[in-house]
DNA sequence: GTCTATAAGATGATAGAC
DNA sequence: GTCTATCATCTTATAGAC
């Protein structure tokens, strides 16, 4: 029963892959139905059937994204109890994306044009975030509760805050690699704040 | 003797100041001469006369913001000989950019960019960045001076990678402030790394 | 220096044939 | 579902009048 839609599927699976490289690279901004349809190899009249609008293609690019991200969150906490291991899965997740093509993080780019987007798209990459931020809130959390088990100042807010740090180094580390030798500066960086973050 | 060119400079200077904030807001991919027209008041013809391409009016749009860069800079180490408080008005730059429009740092858009940028336009990122990690080092080592006055093993590289992991902070710091709270986001991450570095 | 006019091509999007 | 054909608009850039 699949089967027979099986060559429709295909072409939109195509299509949210190929627009999820172009925003990639050239952003909300930069990027055209005509760039996805000659990667594809179809026509632009095409991708207008499956994606309306160009909003309303990248809304579903940004959710898929933020889709996988969070499935590999869980896989990552089903791997191991760990939270520093836990940490350096996690970073070696923005690593791999940056070793593709000198790529940075989807919502990394969407947030330098952030006050252009369309609300829906907004939407996406705020929830993007927000969702990692909790996720790497917990993990700290852990890693301070082992730490320092009898201390009883246990700031909240702190956790929250030294996650939003690590974010912003991932984010920040993508840009500033590809602008000086890539990958091992990427490495370098990261290294150093788990270091000094003592994750 | 320059006031007969007064007209035609702050036409000029008029154009650059504008393409920058465009620049900040849409990218090198999203910004257009139409846009700049509309503000300055002037017609697209005008724009093309004083910069007959975009990317070599953004090549010089980038040379400027990295020469008020260093400017300010040279400004700081007259200010003070302290290095704590050169860091700290060193953020403050940033968080004054932050500020206006919700803006971020000209370069760290380029640098989202940076795969699809002219060939110049590049190298003026480059430049921007590698300049900034050379005065940041600089004042890390004299802290680091300061603190382990007795100590041998100064290692060069460390300080090098302290200064690309503060610059990468507040480049990802201001993406991530937009999306969710603004400048006292970016204050909770910044103030919570130099704490974290001592610095 | 700044304008009008225009070029040649790209843009997001739609109508209708197959 | 995918195509061709077309739309109105926008893109960077140039020629030539004032």
């Amino acid at each position: 029963m699949e089967k027979t839609l099986s060559h429709q599927a295909n072409t939109y699976e195509q299509i949210v892959i190929v627009a999820k490289e172009l925003i990639q690279t050239y952003g909300y901004n930069g990027f055209s139905y005509a760039d996805i349809s000659v990667r594809v190899g179809i026509r632009k009249a095409t991708i207008h059937y499956h994606f309306p609008t160009k909003s309303y293609l990248t809304k579903i690019v940004v959710a898929r994204y933020r889709e996988n991200f969070s499935k590999k969150l869980r896989d990552v906490d089903r791997q191991t109890d760990d939270p520093h291991r836990k940490i350096q899965i996690y970073v070696q997740m923005y690593s791999d994306v940056l070793k593709k093509n000198d790529n940075i993080c989807l919502c990394g780019m969407l947030a330098a044009e952030f006050t252009t987007l369309p609300e829906d798209v907004r939407w996406e990459v705020q929830k993007f975030f927000s969702e990692n931020e909790e996720w790497l809130t917990k993990i700290i959390k852990s890693i301070v509760l082992l730490k320092v088990a009898d201390v009883v100042t246990l700031d909240e807010s702190c956790d929250q805050d030294e996650a939003w740090l690590l974010l912003s180094v991932l984010e920040g580390a993508m840009l500033i690699a590809r602008t000086n030798e890539g990958v091992p500066r990427f490495y370098s960086i990261t290294q150093r704040l788990l270091k000094r973050l003592d994750l």
